[in-house]
DNA sequence: GTTCTAGAAC
DNA sequence: GTTCTAGAAC
């Protein structure tokens, strides 16, 4: 077959959207009697997209047509476009052809037409995004020789760099049918091989195969390197066909649910009414078959009703959320609950999921009193969501009002003990005791309240229709409860085999998440650990002791030792699992010890300045050549979390102190550029400010984490931090750690390294101009911008 | 937060 | 064999 087939069709018309087109279309994919499919490749160059076309063009063995449109090559030795490329999908398609798309396609506005096309002309879409590491594809670009698209030597690196960092990873929503993540040549040749066998009539399963990650920065290069991790990816990646199951010239053998149906791959019982009283009967018999109440969470749309939020936005984020969470762990079971049986956002829900072919046994919507699912119901759930207020306060009407009323005094009793108050987009779990009617009656173990954003103006966090917030916020908070409810079933597994952490069976043996799922775990169960870690209550002996240059010790634990920390623990346990949810070890507490007693070590050269309401130290440990904190010694202000609109004449002022001293430095050295930041979860207690030099020229700068939480958006700019709390009364601490462990990249250039020693080779020669959102709102403090107002 | 160290990567 | 990371302990 001619590898460049795909551009060779002529006469066929632009892609275009006449009904004629469709028509035509149809029957013509009827009278083949197969199922065409364009397969979207996603990947730098270098990442093997024309390898990957070559090689399924080249080894069909199950007799389907390939054509491969390149855009390197279609233009004959000029530059190719994305015109000629529709133009020869197009033509390749009505020739009866299935086509697959090399061109680098990492964002999505690049890959929409290519979509668009494939359902106008009736046609599976597919992406195949070749997410392998950045260096891996740099270094093959940068020596390959005679590349078609003339990228090789040095300015391949640039440019793959430069693309990695607006990739957008494919998502189902853009009208993919079926998206595959290939993280290493392993996963390469699965995709090619699954291709190769298919034949003509034979479909693909819908749905996502193997993605790590969805952010537009891959995670650490080493973690892909890992020997077995792909494996593991692979078991939890929902059905999937591989080359030992399917024969040349042979159907792929399908799982069971899945059929093809007018073209469309779909999971049968999503094609049925899910909100008719047959489905809802349906489910509760499943639920009595065995015990998968104790895997079911039952919640109520979080954002509608009196939040306002738009419901065709708020059904996307569920569903996406829904998905990704299902895909992520097996054997467990959502289902989105509304009243009324003419809810809006339970049939857009419905016919989203449908779309998105998401096995309805695992998410399904049903028509009921979330309060009364069992008993009215017959569907056993022991876990429900409460679209809760911010003081997680009964009364309120809606969802609020009802189970805090069903569930009686002992809900509002349990929940003042795990919380105070709940930030937008975050959740806590409160264990429901066995004296609840709501527990007795229907079943239910644990309430999770869960706060999800606000466009209604008569409420708090009024959003004021900034959906790019509100989607955010909706996600995080869907993710929220969704983690949440893991940890719970997890515990439950780990109880049932009698042992902690049992609970992996639950979720179909390893999974990529196992890691992530003993980290939530713990989160879960942090209340019950909190009195475990707590440091050890202090001997006399202890009172004493700090050491070097007199300075609090983070390895002390007479850290531990003043009364202070331990009322301030009482304050922790009371609100943990939300404002407050941390849980500071021994060592974590230096900051607070300076703050509160900075006479105990006034004889100290790291201490720079002290006032009544804050302390600049120098870093003990600095992360560049300038590195300084700015203390609050407000007590019970341990972090960003904490920080309230009360608070804003103070946050000024440590950033005029943070301002003042980097000045100071800047007449010692003008080629120093400063940031002002605050980490998004600190380590060390106590609410403080980082003003620290873009030099990171420190041998104190050792790991990952060192470098991520001052080049990522881990790291939070002191003017953002100050204007979101004017804004919205509170700041958005991306709790989200594995920020923390993204791939290193340069924060000038922002080029990806393989490791801390090579990035700092690089940093130290690095001249490039820093990213432009740090060129605004005086982020960055330099020489030239110290004579103007820095707030 | 750091230190220590096993073991993976080179 | 050396370098580097990541997780446990503090």
């Amino acid at each position: 077959m001619n590898p460049d087939g795909g551009g060779s069709s002529s006469s066929s018309p632009p892609p275009s959207t006449s009904l004629g087109a469709d028509a035509d279309a149809e029957a013509k994919e009827e009278e083949r009697g197969g199922k065409q499919v364009v397969v979207v490749l996603v990947g730098p160059p270098g990442s093997g997209k024309s390898t990957f076309a070559d090689a399924v063009v080249a080894g069909s063995t199950a007799g389907r047509p390939w054509a491969r449109v390149c855009q390197d090559t279609i233009g004959n030795g000029k530059a190719g476009t994305k015109i000629q490329c529709l133009k020869a999908t197009s033509d390749a398609l009505k020739e009866g052809r299935s086509v697959l798309i090399d061109r680098c396609n990492l964002e999505r506005e690049q890959r929409a037409d290519f979509v668009k096309l494939g359902s106008t002309l009736h046609v599976d879409v597919h992406a195949v995004a070749l997410d392998l590491p950045a260096k891996v594809c740099i270094s093959r670009a940068v020596s390959r020789k005679g590349h078609e698209g003339n990228l090789q030597g040095g300015k391949a690196a640039l440019v793959v760099n430069r693309m990695l960092q607006k990739k957008e990873t494919p998502l189902l929503t853009e009208g993919f049918s079926r998206i595959m993540s290939c993280n290493d040549d392993g996963d390469i040749k699965k995709a090619v091989d699954l291709y190769n066998a298919l034949g003509p009539s034979d479909s693909l399963p819908s749905g996502i195969f193997g993605q790590k990650s969805k952010g537009p920065v891959q995670v650490g290069i080493m973690k892909f390197l890992k020997k077995g991790d792909t494996s593991s990816v692979e078991k939890s990646s929902g059905p999937k066909i591989t080359l030992s199951e399917s024969k040349p010239g042979q159907q792929n053998p399908l799982p069971k649910h899945e059929k093809v149906e007018d073209g469309i791959t779909c999971p049968v019982e999503v094609e049925k009414g899910l909100n008719d009283k047959n489905e809802n009967e349906e489910h509760a018999k499943e639920s009595d078959s065995d015990d998968v109440g104790s895997r079911t969470l039952a919640f109520p749309s979080i954002s509608t009703a009196d939040f306002q939020f738009d419901l065709d936005r708020a059904s996307d984020i569920i569903v996406d959320t829904a998905a990704d969470f299902l895909q992520k762990f097996d054997n467990i079971r959502l289902v989105l609950v509304d009243l009324s049986k003419k809810s809006k956002i339970l049939s857009l829900v419905k016919e989203k999921a449908s779309k998105k072919s998401i096995d309805c046994s695992r998410f399904f919507t049903f028509v009921g009193d979330i309060t009364q699912l069992y008993t009215k119901g017959g569907l056993q759930c022991s876990v429900i969501a409460n679209a809760a207020n911010w003081r997680l306060k009964p009364g309120g009407g809606g969802v609020n009002a009802a189970i805090f009323n069903a569930a009686g005094e002992s809900l509002h009793h349990a929940t003042k003990k795990c919380a105070d108050a709940l930030r937008p987009g975050t959740s806590v779990v409160v264990p429901l005791p066995s004296i609840s009617p709501l527990h007795q009656r229907e079943g239910v173990t644990h309430v999770i309240h869960v706060l999800g954003p606000n466009m209604n103006p008569m409420r708090p966090d009024y959003l004021k229709n900034d959906y790019i917030k509100g989607s955010k916020i909706l996600r995080e908070a869907y993710n929220s409860l969704f983690e949440n409810f893991a940890s719970i079933v997890q515990g439950h597994m780990g109880k049932q085999n009698g042992k902690s952490g049992a609970g992996m069976s639950a979720f179909g043996g390893t999974s990529p998440n196992d890691t992530k799922m003993k980290r939530e775990d713990s989160h879960g169960s942090e209340r019950m650990k909190k009195h475990k870690m707590l440091p050890p209550i202090m001997t006399a002996k202890q009172q004493h002791g700090c050491t070097k240059a007199n300075m609090p010790n983070y390895h002390d634990k007479s850290m531990t030792s003043s009364a202070a920390p331990n009322q301030a623990r009482e304050r922790d346990i009371k609100k943990s699992g939300v404002v407050t949810n941390k849980t500071w070890g021994s060592w974590a507490q230096a900051l607070y010890e300076l703050a509160m007693h900075p006479e105990k070590y006034k004889n100290t050269d790291s201490i720079l300045e002290t006032s009544d309401e804050l302390i600049v130290l120098k870093d003990l440990y600095p992360k560049a050549k300038k590195h300084v904190l700015v203390i609050s010694r407000t007590d019970g202000l341990d972090s960003l979390a904490d920080v309230r609109k009360e608070h804003l004449p103070l946050l000024r002022r440590m950033h005029s102190a943070g301002v003042k001293w980097a000045q100071k430095f800047l007449e010692e050295d003008a080629s120093l550029v400063f940031r002002l930041g605050y980490h998004s979860v600190p380590s060390m207690r106590q609410l403080h400010l980082h003003i620290i030099s873009q030099d990171f020229d420190s041998t104190s700068l050792k790991n990952k984490k060192h470098w991520n939480s001052f080049s990522t958006p881990f790291f939070r700019d002191s003017v953002d931090v100050i204007e979101e709390i004017e804004q919205h009364g509170s700041a958005t601490a991306s709790s989200d750690e594995k920020i923390l462990a993204m791939e290193l990249r340069c924060h000038r250039c922002r080029s990806a390294h393989p490791n801390i020693p090579k990035l700092k080779s690089h940093i130290a020669n690095c001249k490039s101009s820093f990213p432009s959102h740090l060129l605004q709102k005086n982020r960055l403090i330099s020489s030239s911008t110290m004579h103007m107002d820095c707030t």
